[in-house]
DNA sequence: TAGATTGTTAATCGATTAACAATC
DNA sequence: TAGATTGTTAATCGATTAACAATC
């Protein structure tokens, strides 16, 4: 675990900032620049060059007046402080075409989540192997996840399924879930829910379209 | 196109918390329940009871003091504010693992977003129907999309292709994009653009996971 | 009526943005 | 040196939360 990401708190838009700052990085890297300055950064993505440095000092990275960061060093603050070069491992729940998705993605384990088995109910489904994933029977989910002390558990069954999903996570010792399925989940206070929530993202594309067309 | 959407600025925070009522309220109402409160709502969903009354007042809904929000009004409120009776059609771009997770899911189309055609660039999915729908030609994407006045484009292609995919529908008239890529897109000022960003979402994830370790 | 709840105004909190000294 | 950029403090902005009158 990484020590790094608790040491202060940080406030919630500058974490979710901070992993978009990464790929503009790498791009310049590979362009062969060696240093970046805020100013830079924040045309190309449209913040303010205050609010990017703010952000970036969380990581812990110094700079040079009239210089800018070193790639390089930037790069690898930003690794540290997500946590990316110290990987957890994750339970797959409902390999659907999402589920699917999910295990072929090869996104997640440079962001320090690494899919280690994947579970389903259907028995047509049990045994056979999905992007190099075997997937195996939900009812073995809670002695694996002991057995291997998984704390994540990345939700990926329809939304009636949900809840029961959710709850068989949370008695199997899971401490946080990525709930990517539109359900609402009750579950223990001390349980972390991270909800990708399709619906309100959508209710923000829907409300700005409409106020551009009115215009 | 719904009025009501961009009647007043609503903000970001309230029309993402928006959706979310919904699922709860329908769940009462299958209950026989005919009113609820905010009381009631705030502690189910976890929020301050002050703060849903603000968000739901978003919606033109008025109540009744000593009694709550009739649920079936509120519930109508909430379809109409968020354009849910008023669907807008979309275009799905990129039929990998996500783009057939993306057509086979029921949700969108009750919540305003109806996907109306599919398309790829893979000559091994052009033709084939994925769950009922028939995968076009990418290059026939443009003309299409102008004559069926397509406003909405969802991406759902691999990284590297995002830009050039973005690009065509740019070309092609679309005004705004849902990008469900991890690929940052680089679009005139005019158009759209809403980022589902698992990136952020899991950095998120990962934070809180890390700081409640530590207790 | 008494009391729960709405609707709204005021206070607080936190994030963003502006200003500016320090520095290379 | 001059000037661009960092780092940081102060000001502003906006969202959340508290307080409370109105109401059924």
């Amino acid at each position: 675990m990484n020590a790094d990401l608790s040491e202060i708190a940080v406030s919630r838009p500058t974490l979710r900032r901070l992993p978009a700052y990464y790929p503009f990085l790498k791009q310049l890297r590979e362009q062969g620049r060696e240093v970046v300055s805020c100013t830079h950064i924040a045309e190309h993505l449209h913040l303010d060059p205050t609010q990017v440095r703010k952000d970036l000092a969380a990581t812990g990275i110094v700079g040079k007046p009239r210089i800018g960061y070193h790639l390089d060093e930037l790069m690898t603050a930003l690794e540290n402080f997500l946590g990316w070069n110290n990987s957890q491992e994750g339970f797959l729940v409902g390999v659907g075409n999402l589920g699917a998705a999910l295990l072929g993605y090869d996104g997640f384990a440079p962001r320090g989540l690494k899919i280690v088995a994947a579970f389903d109910n259907d028995p047509g489904k049990i045994g056979q192997t999905v992007r190099g994933h075997r997937i195996l029977d939900v009812q073995k989910l809670p002695s694996l996840a002991r057995r291997l002390n998984i704390l994540i558990g990345i939700l990926a069954v329809p939304a009636p399924a949900a809840p029961a999903a959710a709850e068989l996570l949370v008695d199997s010792g899971i401490r946080a879930i990525w709930n990517l399925t539109p359900a609402y989940l009750t579950v223990p206070p001390e349980i972390i829910v991270e909800n990708v929530d399709l619906s309100a993202s959508l209710a923000v594309l829907s409300s700005r379209l409409a106020a551009s067309m009115q215009r």
